[in-house]
RNA sequence: GCCCGGAUGGCGGAAUUGGUAUACGCGCACGACUUAAAAUCGUGUCUCGCAAGGGAUGUGGGUUCGACUCCCACUCCGGGCACCA
């Protein structure tokens, strides 16, 4: 018996497969499956063992599919360009590009060392000069087609990185990678027009197969919203504000008009403005603040009023304040919006803070869920006042209990409710009401509350459907005087209570939804109702519902219909050495020149300083020699531009290039895009997926957007780069906490694969738990995978034992024959166990739960040694489903049974569903849900002797002597239930 | 604040068209082998109870013969978005 001897079987079969060039993808042969893992960046610290977590479960797909005959394509390639090695760079004096060589040959020989099949003929390097060529030749054809331009922005700046970031690379206002505080610059920075796909981009996220939540952040991300464009006239002027809204079913509700401080307006307004020296000073002070104070959390709204001038609402004509604030931007729909501090939860904050009026014009409408209105009863309408009743003295409020069978299950508990009578005022009725129904004299009138409301609901009292519109008063309570309470049919002293409840109690207690609201807004002081409902206070458009005035109120006013996305062009340039130069010429005559095809690549000159400049240019401005050219159109003296491609360039389109890798002529040649693609439009793209939620919204939203314009080129076949999507969850270090060099808790995999093999660590990083879950590191736990693997292997030396005398087809041709009739032999329980874990493993692996086929496969493996007969077809079957998992060990026990070719290339085992059927069932029997006994049934026996066998089971009886069953339930195949 | 996910033994986790809760693994305890240790193998390992039995899947309710699974309310944890009108 061999030992098992990790370190010399993985380097042999490494070699070998290497020399075979076993995993190298065919362009253009049979069916093909695309599988892809994000490419690694190449850090100084070498491979992560998240890195190993994803591309160990896409190399699982990968050799299954292989096994399950198709032609895959799985490469690797580096994504290099970036910020981490130009700053080592920066430390150390080392040349980036021999920086990112040393990193790279670290990573590929760790990748090498776990056994990844890997397309190895097929790597790709984003910073090789024959792979950036074509990043810069896809900027051309953006520049082409007017998507990149230049634009003078306010840029979020990083002072010490000293380096302008797309608002993506903005978190909390502060840089992603130093975590410095971003400033506000205004800069000429390279631009890319993806808006103008937003629409695409957002419809497009239906094609594929993602995850809900990557779907769902990508939306948000995109942030499509239809809404109205409206313009409100200013006083005396020509001048027009035109404001975006989602709701001008409020537009009545409009009490002042707000711009963004850096709206254009205000300058051209500045001679109309009587206070223009305090708002100069206003803006001066928004414009300061960085992103970070800005959006501080919890910061109260500032602004201030434009006086000496007056906006029109266009609605009914009044005339209305126009305020700038920091709580509108700049950069979202017109920049402007009308302010209805009734029906939104900023402008109510800034209404009460500026004390501007608040005016309802939308009524929340209430059904009553829980007393709805019945059929075939008369419908109703009404005029009703809810009363507030307080007592001061102890805080407290009257609330009704309603009672009797008239109620339904719940009985109302409500404010004193009373209709309105032909000609009272609403004063009058509420005093009426208090004395009717408590009893109650004096009382004072303190307010009515601006919040009206209908309800509908059936009144039980009267047997009516009601639509109630309520309005509220409070009352409060000045003694205790009271009169008699006069009884009548419906209302007794038995139906009704009336109690006193301390103010906190109130909302809890009062159940019916316009009670609730009314407390609601009156003990809070007010607040903003967003709900659609039914308008008031709005001309014309009264007791129409308010979600569909939307575009009638809109066209009324002469607005549109409009769509707007929160997502904002890309800003492409970054004032750095370590990326790809941006191919355009600066010339003083013909201004931006892109350089020729002809002349790309625009290759990195080398430099003595990588150092970035506080002026915000790239070091690679200092270097006269490669930036003084001539400029490609006239020829006159011209100047290249500096700025460098963001790190997301070269990874928007890497995918493409591996189906070509060394095509020297295009990015990718359309007949192997065709292939690997696919043909059809629609369906098409790489087959699996797999990445961080990390780069949900900036790298795959971008992919998506090059992909599509690659796609309207007809330089691609398809318009999604990716028809499944799928994410694994990260590996924290012991303690739950992210590894990280600062915490020295991070693992190197050299050692674990040093000690227990690369195939054990395999095993146990599918094995941790979920895959799409966050999982925690536990170093002591990896020995019970490695026990796993040394148990597969002492069965396989045991199994090569017991057939060293015997031909090799001796054992395993038995079942060959007859497939599909009956069994002609009878399966020893092992062989069924095969089959059930063969197809649970097939199904486990599709759906990414690695963790549980690793554990039926140790069940097998276990129930292997017990039995000491193990049949060689039934082991070697068993190899097959685990080689995805540790190709290498089960590589060579398949060669040590007398296997001549790679077990990674043999057919994926199928199951027989005739050996999933057991000939005998167990059967659960409960009395009263409780487990009692369980019995052994043959598999065809009927529904009535299983019923028969429970009741007389013994164990059952001691339950159910004695007692009258009432009932037994039966589930096929699982249990019987007897009640008694 | 909004959206998404989650809560099951000492630990990682398994079980959902509702049907034996705790598979598999780690750890721990005991035993076998050994002069001994390691490794390996075996047995046990939610909890109360001598037992018969009872209780337990974050908390409280509900539906059901039966709930980790479905419904309602809540607590806590993780992730994302965050003045987008």
């Amino acid at each position: 018996m061999k030992n098992y001897d990790h370190k010399k079987i993985e380097k042999k079969w490494q070699a070998e497969w290497d020399k075979k060039k076993i995993y190298q993808a065919k362009d253009g042969k049979g069916k093909k499956f695309y599988s892809l893992i994000e490419f690694p960046y190449p850090s100084g610290d070498g491979l992560h063992v998240g890195h190993i977590r994803s591309n160990t479960a896409m190399d699982i797909i990968s050799r299954k599919r292989r096994m399950e005959g198709y032609n895959v394509l799985y490469p690797i390639g580096w994504d290099a360009f970036g910020l981490p090695t130009e700053n080592y760079a920066l430390k150390t004096g080392k040349k980036p590009a021999l920086v990112t060589k040393k990193n790279t040959d670290t990573f590929r020989r760790q990748l090498k060392e776990i056994g990844f099949s890997f397309d190895w003929s097929r790597e790709v390097n984003t910073t090789d000069p024959g792979y950036y060529k074509w990043t810069q030749w896809i900027f051309l054809q953006f520049l082409k087609k007017g998507l990149a331009y230049k634009s003078k922005t306010t840029i979020n700046w990083c002072p010490k990185d000293k380096i302008g970031l797309a608002n993506e690379e903005v978190v909390d206002g502060k840089c992603e990678r130093c975590g410095t505080p971003t400033e506000k610059r205004e800069k000429e920075q390279w631009m890319l027009g993806i808006t103008k796909y937003a629409e695409r981009l957002d419809k497009d996220i239906d094609l594929v197969n993602y995850p809900e939540r990557v779907k769902a952040s990508q939306k948000n991300w995109i942030g499509k919203s239809e809404g109205s464009e409206i313009e409100f006239g200013i006083k005396n002027l020509k001048d027009k504000i035109k404001v975006f809204t989602t709701r001008a079913d409020t537009l009545f509700g409009v009490t002042y008009v707000v711009l963004a401080p850096e709206h254009e307006l205000i300058q051209r307004l500045k001679s109309q403005i009587t206070n223009w020296e305090e708002v100069e000073k206003y803006i001066e002070k928004v414009k300061k603040e960085s992103e970070l104070e800005r959006n501080a959390e919890g910061k109260e709204k500032t602004g201030i009023e434009l006086k000496g001038i007056k906006a029109v609402n266009p609605a009914n004509n009044e005339e209305i304040q126009i305020y700038i604030a920091d709580y509108v931007l700049v950069g979202y729909g017109t920049g402007a919006v009308m302010a209805v501090p009734a029906h939104d939860e900023r402008d109510f904050e800034f209404a009460k803070k500026y004390k501007l009026p608040i005016r309802q014009v939308v009524m929340p409408y209430n059904f009553d869920t829980n007393n709805p209105p019945r059929l075939g009863k008369d419908n109703t309408k009404r005029e009703v006042v809810h009363i507030i009743l307080r007592n001061q003295k102890d805080k407290t409020v009257l609330i009704e209990f309603l009672k009797g069978e008239k109620w339904g299950d719940l009985s109302p508990k409500n404010f004193i409710i009373g209709g309105i009578e032909n000609g009272e005022s609403e004063i009058e009725t509420a005093i009426r009401e208090i004395r009717e129904e408590t009893g109650y004299t004096n009382i004072k009138f303190v307010e009515k509350i601006p919040l009206e409301v209908q309800a509908e609901f059936y009144a039980a009292h009267k047997d009516v459907n009601r639509v109630a519109h309520v309005h509220t008063l409070v009352f409060d309570l000045l003694s205790e005087e009271k009169v008699e309470i006069e009884e009548d049919e419906y209302f007794t002293k038995d139906s009704h209570e009336i109690k006193w409840v301390p103010f906190a109690d109130v909302e809890k207690t009062v159940n019916i939804p316009d009670d609730k609201m009314i407390w609601k807004y009156f003990y809070e002081g007010g607040l903003a109702v967003l709900d659609y409902g039914i308008l008031i206070n709005s001309g014309k458009f009264n007791w129409q519902g308010s979600k569909e005035a939307i575009k009638e109120i809109t066209k009324f006013v002469g607005g549109k219909m409009v769509t707007k996305f929160k997502l904002r062009d890309w800003i492409f340039s970054r004032q750095r050495y370590w990326g790809e130069p941006i191919p355009v010429v600066n010339c003083p005559k013909c201004g931006f020149v892109p350089v020729k095809e002809k002349d790309l690549p625009v290759k990195l000159p080398q430099v003595k300083s990588y150092k970035p400049t506080d002026t915000g240019e790239s070091p690679l401005a200092g270097i006269s020699k490669w930036v003084n050219v001539k400029c490609p159109k006239c020829g006159g003296k011209a100047k290249r531009e500096t700025d460098t491609m963001p790190n997301w360039a070269g990874s928007s389109w890497y995918y493409l290039r591996y189906t070509d890798p060394k095509n020297k002529k295009e990015f990718a040649s359309k007949k192997n895009l065709k292939y690997w693609l696919g043909s059809d439009p629609r369906h098409g793209g790489v087959n699996w997926y797999n990445g961080g939620m990390e780069h949900t919204t900036l790298h795959l939203l971008y992919s998506r957007f090059w992909h599509k314009f690659l796609y309207d080129l007809k330089l691609v076949p398809t318009v999604e780069p990716y028809l499944k999507r799928t994410s694994h969850g990260m590996i924290l270090g012991e303690g739950g906490v992210k590894m990280s060099k600062s915490l020295g808790n991070v693992i190197n995999p050299d050692s674990i694969v040093k000690t227990y093999g690369a195939d054990t660590l395999r095993i146990y990083e599918m094995f941790m738990g979920p895959f799409e879950d966050a999982v925690v590191w536990s170093t002591e736990s990896i020995i019970g995978s490695r026990r796993f693997v040394e148990k597969v292997w002492r069965v396989g030396m045991s199994v090569a034992e017991q057939n060293k005398n015997s031909p090799a087809f001796a054992l395993g041709d038995k079942r060959t024959g007859d497939r599909h009739g009956s069994l002609n032999f009878s399966p020893a329980p092992l062989e069924k166990l095969l089959h059930k874990t063969i197809k649970k493993v097939s199904e486990d692996i599709e759906a990414m739960r690695f963790n549980t086929a690793i554990s039926a496969m140790m069940i097998m493996a276990s129930e292997m040694e017990k039995n000491k007969s193990v049949e060689k077809e039934d082991y070697k079957k068993f190899l097959q489903i685990l080689a995805p998992f540790a190709p290498h060990c089960t590589e060579e026990l398949w060669h040590n049974l007398g296997e001549k070719s790679s077990i990674n290339l043999s057919k994926w085992p199928k199951w027989d569903e005739r050996l999933l059927i057991d000939s005998e069932l167990k059967i659960i029997l409960q009395v009263n849900s409780k487990v009692r006994a369980e019995i052994f049934v043959p598999s065809d026996e009927k529904e009535e002797d299983i019923k028969k066998r429970a009741l007389a089971n013994e164990s059952v009886l001691k339950f159910t002597e004695g007692k009258e069953i009432k009932k037994i339930i039966y589930v096929k195949n699982k249990l019987v239930n007897i009640v008694v």
